[in-house]
RNA sequence: GCCCGGGUGGUGAAAUGGUAGACACGAGGGACUUAAAAUCCCUUGGUCCGCAAGGGCUGUGCGGGUUCAAGUCCCGCCCCGGGCACCA
């Protein structure tokens, strides 16, 4: 019998299925061990290429891991709230569940095709109510937490109440319970507590629960009735449609991620993660450390906060700046200057973040008329708005030093602002000097001192006077955690007097209503305003949903014990599973999902529900896999329908040969992307002076389905019927060699009658020009791994993938190497069997050749797991069939663990030998095997001797043999005598088992 | 601008400081076959010398350095990919 997987496949895959063999108990007699994979997104596209490229790779692992004795985690799940399936709900009326469901099913399939590890009993979707339930319930375990800076801990908001109740809240307390990094908050005795009424209450409880009301910006689309994201966003209208956005702040949902941005960077050190996602997630939690200076304004009471982490540039300062958010604007500005100030407040702000951060060459701003105190000179200074600066930022507003930072620079050469040098040898004509190993030349205290010290001194001197102080800034910003949107988790929260509660815990889940429409209601209330009785015992609901993070900021927890319905998950299971041991995903989750995961699991500790507060030990980023478009070029007609006659050069390999008139060119003239060169001066001159074609034709680039490009060739017979010409219209291609076309099915070269198999075989096909870039229906180079799997089978497509490269480089699909994994699978399998392909393999003892095929294969293959180096360990499979193929074994004995070795990689094929080898339970319980040093060992190794490192011969040695001795027999060898020349070495370097060197 | 990756044959790639290019694709040649498929064998970084056997030179983005020995370590550049950002 010949290889042939697809028999092969579908039987193992049902009896995995009947008999659930990769089901997982919580099995506490067991050393456990976690491999979790990023849940995807169940989109309409399916399943692509890149997905699988992660699953194979940490599936491996699962099924290494199980062999080795390990009670093996490796579920899979959904992420299937998002916005996808709503706006195609929007479209089509269609309930996004319904989309959810089906898409899901297409994925269960595919996932199932290759055969990946998982134990589908404890699959989870987070749109399912029976989950996102304790979505919920996270949710109002964070609104009833506050965060203890001074324990560095979350803490049930009761205990706070408590505090205020003995000690009220004074100005004091600020760095102790906000952590100096939220928002201010007025002071308050114990008895004026008592005294204040519920709303009171609650509104300053608003200011430290971990999940609370505020105000927020953000992009307000009227005309959609709804918020937008940043990137939906461009040049202040919306993306689709085109409507004006404007920046508006709203109540909002949010999540106090701040609270935990000292110890979400702490925690980075003592995990096992690329550096590039730990370095990304220090950037995005952007700690600095600095000053808070207070600027009293000259007119009135009060003063402008800035936040600097250069202090000792104070002298510098010429102005200050506020962002077009900032509250001062309003108050501050002069009578005469409002209207101007107020326009440009108007602009500015209404242009996304995005956008105000991405223009760096333009410069705008203001100047309010207004004048603040420097409180070291006591000089007047200027109070400007400017866009650069931002109001999510800091405090909002900047002390502007032109002379330490570019910024301030670039605003003040602009608008004529004097600019003073603050450091020793910078040139502040040209830019401003951001050294931070300066020293201070401005006038004052802080002459003369560097930088270090004196921004230690200012700071000294500001606390002094008492006019600013230490502080540490964060860029994180509390997460928006409310959505506009119909498909994802309903807020357990109601309102009475407009005060939010939370729902009680009886009342989850608190499930989704129905809908007429997914649309916002006609006076901007998102969605879940148009279900009837949304509301509790008569008080309305919240009406925003959870955002996407939400549902996959703790899944990892929820697989451990899937069905509970009295918790998230028992103790008894988390104890168990723990943190993840080996994560893999995608890096472009660094700072969005990795964020929020850490945040939860550092949130449910800090509460007690967990006993471990970071979720996943180790993180391996696979590759982004890129695709390969191709690309044919295309003449057309300007005008379609105006003549069609011209005239165009011949080409051949020499170039230009002669003129062609094509009597009728049609719609489809296609170009070869090898003679696409001479079109490049379209509709100027060639070289020859002879105008190639008209100028009304146009010469385009487009892509072609990759299914229709072998070799970089263009497959004519698939490609003409996909461009559905009727069967007597004419398809021509240009090409190097010539011209032929296609006629009624015939093709024929002009002037020559002739078949089109000729044409094929003689002129060749065009040519398509390949580039890499990312996979998209748009540039139709997504591939599919279903057409792979008919093909070559699940196997090929598991070793074909890791075979590619390593794990963790982006690289484009091509699959022109997948050959070489097929025919390895069938050469592993013909070992098996004989000439006549009748299974057969030989009870006799292995000789020593074999045996060390199969102890270097095991060692090999064992190491490289470890390493996650999965391509090696394919080209060691490799290796290994063919030497013992010319060895000509069929042994038990070393075919029988070789096939243990290879399962994790190709488990069909694997299980198949198995049962073929007298075997009734599943390989996949199959002990690991163990590698004997002994059958590597060698008698002797072939040195290389070389000549000033440069290798001349080889020379076989016993291993036993010791340095000298080795230097002696080579030095007398009659060759390297020769190539002594009768010189003696300066120096001879021997090193036992690696090579000789001779120094001359 | 900053941060993180990465530059090795025609292609994907391999290489504890120790024989650069394993393994695979592709290409070329051959065997088997009526033919095809499949399989097997040989050649395959570049270049030069040689009828041949064989040999020389050169070669891991560029320029230096350390070392008996560098794809690998150090210094300085260049290029490509990804991420972040008027972050004060």
């Amino acid at each position: 019998m010949q290889y042939d997987p697809k028999d092969i496949e579908k039987k193992w895959r049902e009896k995995w299925r009947n008999d659930k063999t990769y089901r997982v108990l919580n099995d506490a007699s067991k050393p456990k061990y976690y491999v979790l994979d990023m849940f995807p997104y169940p989109s309409g596209a399916g399943l692509h290429v890149g997905h699988p490229l992660g699953y194979i790779a940490s599936d491996i692992v699962a099924r290494f891991k199980r062999h080795n004795g390990f009670n093996v985690l490796h579920p899979m799940g959904y992420d299937s709230f998002g916005l996808p399936a709503e706006q195609y709900a929007i479209q089509t009326g269609q309930h996004p569940a319904k989309t959810t469901e089906v898409n899901i099913a297409r994925y269960r399939e595919q996932l199932d095709n290759i055969a990946f590890s998982f134990d589908w009993d404890r699959e989870v979707r987070t749109s399912d109510p029976s989950y996102y339930k304790w979505t919920q319930w996270i949710f109002l375990q964070l609104f009833d937490s506050w965060y203890d800076h001074e324990a560095q801990r979350a803490r049930p908001i009761m205990e706070l109440l408590a505090r205020f109740e003995i000690q009220g809240w004074h100005a004091a307390d600020t760095a102790a319970l906000t952590g100096d990094v939220e928002e201010e908050l007025g002071a308050f005795t114990a008895a004026e507590w008592k005294a204040f009424d519920s709303r009171t209450r609650h509104r300053i409880l608003q200011n430290f629960r971990l999940a609370y009301l505020s105000e927020a910006w953000v992009n307000w689309c009227p005309a959609l009735g709804t918020v937008l994201a940043n990137d939906e966003v461009k040049d202040g209208v919306s993306e689709r449609g085109g409507h004006p956005v404007e920046r508006k702040r709203m109540p909002q949902w949010s999540m106090r991620i701040t609270a935990y941005a000292q110890r979400l960077l702490n925690g980075l050190d003592t995990l096992d993660w690329s550096e590039s996602i730990k370095e990304a997630q220090r950037n995005w939690i952007g700690r600095s450390e600095g000053a808070l200076v207070r600027f009293n304004l000259k007119h009135g009471a009060g003063d402008i906060e800035v936040f600097t982490t250069r202090p000792d540039t104070l002298f510098g300062v010429t102005f200050v700046t506020l962002a077009p958010e900032h509250e001062l604007v309003e108050v501050i500005t002069l009578a005469e200057r409002r209207e101007e100030v107020m326009a440009y407040v108007t602009t500015a702000k209404n242009r996304s973040e995005r956008d105000r951060m991405a223009d760096v060459k333009t410069v705008s701003g203001v100047f309010t008329g207004a004048y603040c105190i420097h409180p070291f000179t006591g000089k007047e200074v200027p109070v400007w708005v400017g866009d650069y600066v931002l109001g999510g930022y800091g405090t909002g507003a900047v002390m502007a030093v032109p002379g330490g930072d570019q910024r301030d620079w670039n605003f003040a050469t602009y608008f004529g602002l004097p600019i003073i040098a603050v450091t020793e040898g910078a040139d502040i004509g040209k830019e401003a000097d951001e050294r931070k190993d300066a020293t201070i030349s401005s006038e004052g205290f802080l002459k003369g001192l560097k930088v270090p010290d004196a921004i230690k001194r200012s700071i000294d001197e500001l606390v002094k006077i008492g006019a600013g102080e230490r502080r540490i800034n964060f860029r994180l910003r509390d997460a928006a955690f409310g959505r506009q949107r119909y498909w994802g988790e309903p807020i357990p929260i109601y309102y009475k007097d407009g005060v939010p509660y939370a729902l009680p815990e009886s009342e989850l889940p608190l499930r989704l209503p129905e809908v007429d429409k997914f649309l916002p209601t006609e006076d901007g209330e998102p969605p879940l305003a148009r279900a009837a009785n949304w509301n509790y015992q008569g008080h309305p609901l919240e009406t925003t949903t959870m955002p996407g993070w939400a549902g996959s900021s703790w899944y990892f927890l929820r697989y451990m014990d899937p069905h509970n319905e009295g918790r998230f998950a028992s103790p008894e299971a988390v104890n168990y599973w723990q943190q993840v041991d080996l994560y893999m995903g995608g890096s472009e989750h660094a700072t969005g999902h990795l964020l929020y995961f850490r945040f939860w699991t550092k949130f449910l500790h800090d509460r007690g529900w967990i006993n471990f507060d970071e979720p996943a030990k180790k993180l391996v980023n696979q590759g982004m896999i890129q695709g390969v478009s191709q690309y044919i070029f295309r003449i057309v007609p300007v005008i379609p329908d105006g003549p069609r006659e011209f005239t165009m050069l011949r080409l051949n390999l020499n170039g230009i040969q002669g003129e062609i008139t094509l009597p009728a060119p049609t719609k489809f003239v296609y170009v070869s992307a090898d003679a696409k060169d001479y079109f490049s001066g379209l509709g100027t001159r060639l070289p020859n002076s002879t105008t190639f074609l008209p100028i009304n034709y146009l010469f385009q680039r487009l892509p072609v389905d990759v299914k229709h490009v072998q070799s970089g060739e263009l497959l004519l017979g698939p490609f003409i019927d996909s461009l559905n010409v009727d069967a007597n219209e004419e398809v021509q291609f240009i090409f190097h060699a010539g011209i032929i076309s296609r006629l009624n099915g015939a093709a024929r070269f002009p002037g020559v009658q002739e078949t089109f198999r000729f044409l094929t075989g003689d002129i060749g096909r065009p040519r398509t020009e390949p580039e890499v870039e990312k996979m998209s229906k748009s540039k139709m180079n997504v591939v599919n791994p279903d057409d792979i799997i008919s093909k070559y089978g699940a196997d090929t497509l598991r070793l074909y993938e890791m075979f590619l490269g390593p794990l963790e480089q982006s690289k484009p699909w091509d699959t022109n190497g997948i050959e070489g994994t097929f025919r390895f699978l069938r050469k592993f399998w013909n070992l098996f069997h004989g000439a006549d392909d009748v299974f057969g393999v030989s009870d006799e003892a292995a000789t020593k050749p074999e045996l060390k095929v199969l102890h270097a294969t095991i060692k090999k293959v064992s190491e490289d797991i470890e390493k996650m180096s999965f391509n090696t360990s394919v080209s060691q499979f490799m290796i290994a069939v063919n030497e013992l193929g010319t060895l000509k074994c069929n042994k038990r004995a070393v075919l029988e663990p070789l096939v243990i070795t290879l399962t994790p990689f190709a488990p069909h094929i694997a299980e198949e030998l198995w049962e073929k080898l007298g075997h009734s339970t599943s390989v996949t319980l199959a002990p690991w095997p163990k590698w004997d040093a002994s059958h590597l060992v060698e008698d002797s190794f072939s040195y290389p001797i070389s000549f000033n490192g440069k290798t001349r011969l080889q020379m076989e040695f016993p291993i036993a043999l010791d340095a000298k001795s080795v230097e002696a027999a080579v030095l007398a060898d009659p060759e390297v005598q020769l190539r002594l020349e009768g010189k003696s070495p300066k120096k001879v370097i021997v090193v036992p088992k690696r090579i000789v060197n001779i120094v001359v």
